[in-house]
RNA sequence: GGGCGGUUAGCUCAGCUGGUUAGAGCGCACGCCUGAUAAGCGUGAGGUCGGUGGUUCAAGUCCACUACCGCCCA
């Protein structure tokens, strides 16, 4: 054996690839068919490199290296993602400036300097993971997201969305930790749900019987209720949040829901949800009586009074209560329709305090109505009697004054979860803020339709996760209250009416009047630079870009592209331009599903918004890596599977081969370290046994490779393995080019093995010893073809083996093949040796053998010893003749002496009879079962006569007779009474057990080759020395030597075979059959 | 609470538009082979196809409900 240990063998390749630059070769590679355009999703490099990495980036090396082979040009450009909340949680706690409000000048500068310098902590990690793994990505080259380059291309991008008045300021509810008045993440949220108390309380709201919508009044009437008759009409109001009372707007009802109008003795008349009545009746302990019903939907636009109807007037909001919009809707306090309240708890209506809550805004929107700020943003009211108070404290104060103006209909308590902030213990107050915006709403169509062109790995992401998500699209918020990142390009006036954004450093030099190309973009730097226009000095917002839009921009940004409003290149940006041109949109991203909203959607709506049109026309959509049991990896559960000790210990091949063939690339795959394990012993170990046994006789033999003989001369087991090869070459190719890995990998798989069980068991001795050298040179050119094709197909998924083997088998007798596998062409189809004859039957040759096999070991008797038959059939023609036509092959396999091939209706087979249910069932229908059960009844002899004969087969049915075509119906043979057989399907192997004494004493021949194999073996002799041989014997084993010792001589190379004393090396065997001694020696 | 995906042998996974006895690899047990040999090959055991109900001549496959796991969102 030559060379298994992988992990030396990859460091060997890769050193080989370092030293002659074969990726920059690659690069340079001819490419007729033009640019295959990837993008590299930038991951950072803060944390590091873990096995999912290892999944992404073996999927993204796939293809390139795929396509390269092809002959496309791929440019395989790495990217850093370096702005963002992570990176500053690691630096806050670095340096500790926990939960500050905000960072002066020089505080900004160090902490931006931190992150500047913290972003690369594991540069190097990720260097040298990406090398060994054999990912191909030009790192020196990588786009980096910090730089200003990228930054000025960000902006660029975003005063183009300016200009076409995409960019708009809104509010935003984000989760805050009051008193601090800072934003928080929804990790930092996460960790701190508690179980409190909060109040629970039930208010009415009344309503106005003058803005009753029509459909109310027409439904109660056709109930037999008066409008009039009902006395304190009131909704009622569920909510635990009675501080955000003075702040409602709306009142939101599920418009699908059922809606009671119900009596209390106590209060009047209420309308709240049916479901909810009983709970109520429980709840406040009074009998109420529901008089009537109707549907959410009809209570729409209905007017009422809030429990503190001056809040509105008293913020400005309007000049008074009541007050209508143009268009005669009231500006608020009505009921809206919301499909997410549910009855499920409370009353089934919902109290909206947009200002507090991210779905109450977005309905706010919906219905246009204006935001009442009770608090402010540190969580003090602003409003009513409590005024001043922080806002949890205010609830007591809120609950006495309605009750005192009547409104409050029932007050408790319930135990539910809230978020509190860890460092501050308060409780997370959810507020709206202002906020930026892309208008990415206006374009949901636009977004949905170009999602309609992308091709989707795996299908049910296209219109499920991602399309559903672009269905429901809002608009895109992309400020965020930090530091370190992309500054928002806007400057604002003194006086905040006007805004000027940026889209460029030369633009920004022009307002400011000094050159700034050499200015950090960052803060606090970018902070500083003002200007004066129209007698107005403007200073940028303050604050920075959501990182999400940094990565999606990395299509223009990866090459500085700086356009003007028409997208033409700004003065000296031309070269840009055009790589940018050349690179877009992409042909192939990859990465894993948790980007369906995060860079998928990022790439999509940039793209989709500047230029109307998908940014990747085929995507892969990673499942997520989780342990043996299906836990997520994570480094407190300890039970992280580090990618390097897997690299040394099996080969980065080994975890590609598992990573693409395991499972479906969608779905989440269960590591460990025993499937990769595997993989190595499946496939590659195969490959490589193949691989050397090829070599181990082709140093011997030295055929002369390059002179092989032509396909049509070469024996019919040849032709078999070209068809085969050709037919592989197909399937993987069809298979890369739908992206398809595993289904590549797995046809891969299909052929190794067979070339290994089949092809070269079935053909060793061509190798060994065979006196006949064009066979010889047949079989070696064959072979030496088989390996180099799978070589070149599998080197996209395993490219290190695949170039060991490529250096061993082509570049060693092919000094002017191409230097490295991944430089060579992908292999072409010639259809014309794909001979579909051939491979039907040397199938059913296979499938046979693979019976016999089995009826050879329950039989009980030695593969060694001969048998004098072997009975075969198989379900078609085309395959009984293939049975015919290897009988050799098949008789050799299975040591018989004879093989018979038995046709349809031949006597000594009998049968089962089977309907063909597809074809009976569409015709017959429910008659199917009655069929079934007349066929069962006949006489298989007979039907296999009848339908040898080629007629119908007449049915007695239920008086009826119905003629059933021969194709309807279905023969199986069985096994023969007599025989050790097997069957399946159609196909059948029948061994006659009958020992004779000379197939005995044959078999008994074969144990001596052996022996004296194995003594050959022991002495350390080459396959190729010749030997003396002495023995005594006695026996059946005498007998045997006598009959058949020259084959043994043959066999062992033994230029003597002299009984007399054993000399040399000796070697024995005893058993009830006799005895025999060998002496050994070299000649 | 909503969306999406998953649940098939001890393990990892296939099962196309419903159709005959639900497959593969690994592991296990037993055996074979012995000039690919610290390899190779075969056979066997092992399955209520998560559960319930429905549609159908026929359901792992279609429908409804449901349980559990995962991801995303709220």
């Amino acid at each position: 054996m030559t060379e298994t240990n992988f992990p030396k063998l990859e460091e060997a390749v890769l050193a080989f690839w370092r030293e002659n630059q074969i990726f920059a070769k690659s690069d340079r590679k001819s490419a007729p068919k033009g640019e295959f355009v990837f993008y590299e999703g930038p991951p950072t490099a803060n944390g590091k490199p873990a096995m999912h990495h290892v999944l992404a980036r073996s999927f993204k090396d796939i293809f390139p290296r795929y396509k390269t082979m092809q002959g496309y040009h791929v440019t395989r450009k790495g990217g850093w993602d370096t702005h963002g909340l992570p990176v500053e949680i690691a630096v806050e706690k670095k340096l500790g400036v926990l939960g500050r409000k905000a960072l002066n000048h020089q505080e900004i500068a160090e902490f931006t300097k931190q992150c500047r310098e913290w972003v690369f902590a594991n540069i190097e990690d990720w260097n040298y993971f990406t090398e060994r793994m054999g990912m191909w990505l030009d790192l020196e080259n990588a786009y980096v997201t910090y730089h200003n380059s990228y930054i000025e291309s960000v902006w660029n991008l975003l005063k183009r969305m300016w200009d076409k008045g995409m960019v708009v300021q809104d509010y935003k509810v984000v989760p805050l930790s009051p008193r601090i008045s800072t934003t928080l993440s929804q990790n930092e949220i996460a960790d701190g749900y508690r179980e409190v108390d909060d109040p629970s309380v039930y208010v009415r709201f009344p309503l106005k019987l003058e803005t009753t919508p029509p459909a109310v009044r027409e439904k109660l009437q056709a109930q037999g209720v008066r409008l009039e008759d009902l006395e304190n009409l009131a909704i009622l109001v569920w909510t635990t949040t009675p501080w955000t009372l003075p702040s409602n707007t709306m009142a939101a009802v599920n418009p699908a829901m059922d809606y009671a109008v119900v009596r209390s003795p106590s209060v009047g008349h209420l309308i709240f949800a049916t479901e909810a009545v009983e709970r109520l009746k429980e709840l406040h302990k009074e009998e109420l009586e529901v008089i009537a019903h109707l549907k959410g939907a009809d209570l729409e636009w209905w007017e009422y009074t809030p429990p503190f109807p001056e809040v509105c007037v008293e913020l400005g909001v309007v000049q008074q209560q009541g007050e209508k919009r143009p268009d005669g809707k009231p500006v608020m306090h009505f009921i809206a329709l919301a499909d997410f309240v549910s009855a499920e708890d409370g009353s089934g209506i919902a109290h909206e305090a947009p200002v507090y809550g991210a779905e109450d805004l977005e309905l706010a929107r919906q219905y246009g109505t204006p935001l009442l700020f009770g608090t402010n943003e540190y969580g003090l009211m602003q409003v009513t009697d409590e005024r001043g108070k922080f806002f949890k404290d205010a609830d007591k104060g809120l609950i006495r004054i309605m009750k005192e103006r009547g409104v409050l209909y029932h007050a408790g308590q319930i135990r539910h979860r809230y978020p509190f902030h860890d460092r501050t213990g308060d409780p997370i107050l959810y507020f709206a803020k202002p906020s930026w915006y892309i208008k990415t709403s206006n374009f949901r169509q636009a977004l949905y339709d170009n999602n309609e062109k992308i091709h989707w790995i795996p299908e049910h992401i296209k219109h499920g996760r991602f399309g559903n998500w672009l269905k429901d699209n809002v608009d895109w918020a992309i400020s965020r209250e930090r530091y370190w990142g992309t500054p928002l390009p806007f400057w604002v006036s003194e006086d905040g009416s006007e805004y000027i954004c940026v889209g460029s450093v030369r633009e920004l030099s022009e307002l400011v009047g000094r050159d700034l190309s050499d200015v950090d973009l960052h803060r606090p730097y970018v902070d500083e630079i003002t200007f004066v226009k129209n007698g107005k000095t403007f200073r940028r917002v303050p604050e920075v870009l959501d990182v999400w839009f940094d990565s999606g921009a990395m299509p223009y940004a990866q090459w500085h592209l700086m356009v003007d409003q028409d997208g033409k290149p700004l003065p000296g940006f031309e070269a840009n331009f055009e790589l940018w041109r050349k690179h877009f949109p992409a042909d192939y991203i990859c990465e894993a599903i948790d980007q369906t909203r995060g860079w998928f959607y990022s790439l999509h709506a940039i793209s989709t918004l500047l230029y109307d049109q998908p940014c990747f026309k085929n995507v892969i959509c990673l499942g997520h890596l989780v342990d043996e049991k299906g836990h997520k990896m994570s480094k407190s559960k300890g039970n992280v599977v580090e990618p390097l000790p897997m690299f040394d210990k099996y080969g980065a091949d080994a975890v590609r081969w598992y990573l693409f063939t395991g499972s479906e690339p969608g779905e989440q795959k269960r590591f460990s370290e025993r499937l990769v394990q595997e993989a190595q012993r499946g496939f590659l170990g195969t490959l490589w046994n193949v691989y050397s046994f090829f070599v181990l006789y082709a140093n011997l033999d030295r055929p002369n490779l390059n002179q092989r003989p032509a396909v049509q001369d070469r024996p019919e087991m040849d032709r078999w393995l070209v068809a085969r090869q050709q037919q592989l070459i197909q399937q993987v190719t069809a298979a890369l080019d739908a992206y398809d890995a595993r289904g590549g990998g797995k046809a891969l798989e299909q052929f190794v093995e067979e070339l290994s069980n089949w092809y070269v068991r079935r053909n060793r001795r061509r190798f060994w010893k065979n006196d006949d050298t064009t066979d010889r040179e047949s079989a070696y050119a064959t072979l030496w073809e088989a390996l180099v094709t799978v070589t070149q197909l599998a080197a996209p998924f395993t490219p290190f083996i695949a170039e060991a083997l490529w250096q061993n088998l082509v570049r060693s007798i092919q000094p002017e093949a191409p230097e490295s596998v991944h430089l060579s062409d992908w292999p072409q189809v010639n259809s014309d040796l794909i001979d579909s004859t051939l491979l039907t039957q040397m199938g059913a040759v296979v499938k046979v053998v693979g019976l016999a096999r089995g009826a050879r070991a329950t039989s009980g008797i030695k593969t060694r010893i001969p048998l004098p038959r072997v009975l075969v059939t198989a379900p078609s023609e085309a395959e009984l003749a293939g049975l015919r036509r290897f009988a050799d092959e098949i008789a050799e396999e299975l040591n018989v002496k004879q093989v018979e091939v038995l046709g349809l209706g031949e006597e000594l087979l009998t049968y089962r009879v089977l309907p063909n249910l597809p074809l009976l069932g569409k015709k017959y229908g429910k008659r199917v079962p009655a069929i079934r059960a007349a066929l069962a009844e006949l006489d298989s002899q007979m039907v296999a006569q009848t339908l040898k004969a080629g007629r119908g087969l007449s049915l007695e049915l239920e008086g009826e007779r119905i003629v059933l075509e021969p194709a309807e119906v279905l023969l199986e043979a069985l096994s023969p009474e007599g025989f050790a057989a097997q069957e399946e399907g159609g196909y059948m192997a029948a061994l006659e057990v009958r020992l004779d004494e000379d197939l005995l004493l044959e078999g008994l021949s074969r144990d001596l080759i052996r022996l004296v194999q194995q003594a050959r073996k022991d002495m350390g002799l080459n396959v190729s020395d010749r030997i003396r041989l002495t023995y005594q014997a006695d026996g059946k084993y005498a007998q045997s030597l006598a009959k058949f010792g020259s084959r043994l001589q043959e066999e062992t190379l033994a230029l003597s075979l002299e009984p007399g004393e054993p000399a040399g090396f000796i070697t024995e065997l005893s058993d009830e059959e006799g005895s025999v001694k060998f002496g050994l020696s070299k000649a």
